[in-house]
DNA sequence: CTTGAAACTTAGACCCATTCCAATTTGGTG
DNA sequence: CACCAAATTGGAATGGGTCTAAGTTTCAAG
């Protein structure tokens, strides 16, 4: 079922700085396969099924490693669970409510440069984190201002 | 100390469909008067100086009811709590890890333009989210990519 | 190989922001 | 001024996530 290319999966592990182990390689491997941007409870359920003594807390381990050796980001979308995405293009993501569905959206450079622009420039290596929100019921208006 | 117009207050939460409450005028009046973008405990401190009496329970529900009248946006930056700002231009936010400031960043009209151009047409009326975040210690580099 | 230290994994306790609940209290309307 | 839907309250409950301490694995050095 998961498959893309075990071998490779354990040595980008290696390349990024970490350590080898089953957990890592099957939990990147299950992201690399989701294009649903799971939270961390999803990826132990699927996780589980190929590595049944897997712990909840092992897969946040997985998680934080991937992230902070940059393999993975993490997105956090209103106050769900946070969510964990492979995909390493500076990306925005698009959060409909009514579905659930997560999505990736392309940002062009040219418009990363112009977010970055609105930055004092000692701050121009800011991670930016762009999401568009989809609210179940439509949005309030904006009221009458000051 | 915090002032700002008395009257206007309570007339601002009655005009946007909100009972006016001795609770939800002075939580309302304490966040106007801020410009830290507080969290919902470090306005339940303050507004106690003013109602012992009120609980956690009640800021977070006058919080919500601000919120959902279109008074006061809510602020999510990574999984911190969430924090209050009644600054209703459409804008961007600067977290500094290092200070733990939280800042407004003015987005320009076109600028929002083109974001919004990203997105399918059905989709134009999401509301767009855009925090700039400057982690404590400098950002993963993006490795080697797939 | 063996060994030892560091890195990992695990179960379960714990934390903390937030929500829920059931019992009052209140605002404003008829 | 009586009424009642809406608001407030304290405390219990929830849920995502983190911490801890103990056991296991890895890997480099010998």
């Amino acid at each position: 079922m998961v498959s893309i290319d075990q071998e490779s999966i354990s040595a980008r592990l290696v390349r990024s700085g970490l350590r080898s182990t089953p957990q890592r390689e099957v939990v990147y491997r299950f992201l690399l396969s989701e294009r649903t941007h799971p939270t961390a409870d999803e990826l132990f359920t699927r996780v589980k099924t190929e590595l049944p003594g897997i712990s909840l807390a092992t897969v946040y381990n997985c998680l934080e490693a991937l992230v902070s050796s940059g393999l993975v980001k993490q997105v956090n979308l209103e106050r769900g669970p946070s969510r964990y995405c492979p995909n390493l293009h500076e990306h925005a993501h698009l959060h409909d409510e009514a579905t659930g569905q997560v999505s990736d959206v392309n940002l062009p450079a040219a418009l990363i440069d112009q977010l970055r622009a609105l930055l004092p420039e000692s701050q121009r290596d800011a991670v930016i984190e762009l999401n568009f929100h989809l609210p179940r019921h439509s949005p309030a208006q904006t009221a009458a201002g000051a």
